[in-house]
RNA sequence: CGGGGCGUAGCGUAGCCCGGUAUCGCGCCUGCUUUGGGAGCAGGAGGUCGUCAGUUCGAAUCUGGCCGCCCCGACCA
């Protein structure tokens, strides 16, 4: 039901709550602050991961899968620099028993762990612990880590996409010899996050350094990526930071340099989250519901036929056909909707609530002049054009229009 | 952890003050008519009223406890 969408003017936080869930991007689950996202409504998070990776140039990190689970001994091991994690705790269970499968796995009394195991938060205890066993030498270095994982951090308030209880994330883990080449890695990194941000996913970001109390607790400097919200307050989405050595002292990683002497390694991680949802929602998105760059959308162009019965159908279908297969060789991709259980009103509706970029009408009077309706999501404005070179002109459209990077909004 | 709100059909809700097994809309099923901006009519299916206890002949409704979620704030590595 797309009918009752809140004015970003009225309540920002409700507009943004509205949206998400009647467009049916994300529901929440039966844990507070903990959600399940329906990836394919607005990109798929692998194909995501693949191409966020070829946005890292040179020496790409290698992907790696650690536990999520780790023991309270190695989380005190990280000393000082994990001292503000709020870390989560896991009980024995057991599995049901087979006379009474029903009701499901159940927390066993009786088998309290000796130690308590931390959910990982973050995965910087597991990554030192380690790493300590593979570098031994100058020639192990750099050692770069990146991993997708889901993390839980039991924050006192939750929103959708933008601070939920467990998300998704990449975070990558560097090792080096020298301060130099780390703090050369975060500011890559940062680059590289920056660069995601804008060509990609067309969102504006600032770059800035937080201040002592904002970053990370292990860390000697973190750099971030801020977007704006459209209710004019920044939002994190991306950090890179450079953590020196703590972590190499707290996990004692050392490394013989060619002089033969111990070093400790100089260290970085940096990531983003499925709170980059968040923020492409909320930096493209209007009154309407969901707006979204079409290099993004699943679907870029959805096609309405307008048809009485099953033969005016097929007589659309083979107008539009051509069309069609010149769109799908250019790589365009095309929804054509010929659900007869929906009326054509209906669709023009839902699909400009839910933000494909292009919509096509095709009816009787078309059919006749050799033409289409287009209606394109970002403007809003609709134009009859030609069957006939169709293909190019969307094409045309769905390239992107408006400059994204922060040097236009000058606020570089 | 403070403050506020809410738990009734898949979703959104009325009923609660003043007790008598539940209203309406959307969605779903069947049929006919419809189809260029969320179709119309007719028929139909679907509910342990969050949970536990108490009061009562009788509880969605009154009383008490518990649980959960949402919103505002503090927090947000």
């Amino acid at each position: 039901m797309a009918d009752k969408l809140t004015k970003r003017a009225d309540d920002y936080a409700q507009w943004y709550n509205d949206l998400v869930l009647k467009a049916d991007l994300a529901e929440h689950s039966d844990v507070r602050g903990c959600m399940v996202i329906e990836a394919a409504r607005l990109c798929d998070l692998g194909e995501d991961a693949i191409r966020i990776g070829r946005y890292v140039q040179g020496h790409r990190p290698r992907e790696c899968i650690l536990p999520t689970l780790h023991s309270q001994k190695l989380s005190r091991q990280g000393g000082q620099p994990c001292g503000r994690l709020r870390e989560g705790m896991c009980r024995g269970h057991t599995l049901p028993p087979k006379s009474d499968p029903v009701h499901g796995v159940v927390v066993d009394p009786t088998a309290k762990l000796e130690e308590e195991l931390i959910i990982r938060p973050t995965s910087e205890t597991i990554i030192w612990n380690t790493y300590r066993g593979w570098v031994k030498s100058y020639r192990d270095l750099p050692l770069l880590i990146n991993q997708w994982a889901n993390v839980v951090r039991w924050e006192m308030r939750t929103r959708l996409f933008l601070r939920t209880a467990e998300f998704l994330w990449q975070e990558g883990h560097t090792a080096h010899a020298t301060r130099e080449e780390a703090v050369e890695e975060t500011e890559r990194m940062l680059q590289v996050y920056t660069t995601f941000a804008e060509e990609y996913l067309a969102i504006p970001v600032i770059r800035g350094v937080k201040t002592a109390s904002e970053r990370f607790a292990g860390a000697e400097d973190t750099y971030c990526i801020e977007a704006m919200m459209q209710d004019g307050k920044a939002l994190q989405a991306g950090t890179s930071h450079f953590l020196g050595q703590n972590f190499a002292k707290a996990f004692d990683v050392v490394f013989a340099n060619k002089e033969n002497q111990q070093e400790h390694v100089w260290a970085t991680s940096w990531g983003v989250s499925t709170r980059l949802v968040g923020a492409l929602i909320v930096t493209h998105s209007d009154d309407n519901g969901l707006v979204l760059p079409p290099k993004l959308a699943p679907t870029q162009v959805a096609v309405v036929p307008i048809a009485k019965n099953a033969e005016q159908m097929e007589a659309v279908k083979d107008y539009f056909a051509p069309a069609l297969a010149a769109m799908r060789a250019k790589g365009i991709t095309v929804k054509f909707d010929d659900d007869d259980t929906k009326k054509p009103g209906w669709k023009f509706a839902e699909y400009e609530f839910k933000g494909y970029p292009v919509r096509i009408a095709i009816g009787p009077q078309d059919m006749e002049n050799g033409t289409v309706e287009v209606a394109r999501r970002d403007t809003m404005e609709k134009q009859v054009m030609q069957v006939i070179d169709l293909a190019e002109k969307v094409e045309h459209l769905l390239k992107p229009s408006k400059a994204t990077s922060s040097e236009s909004l000058g606020i570089a």
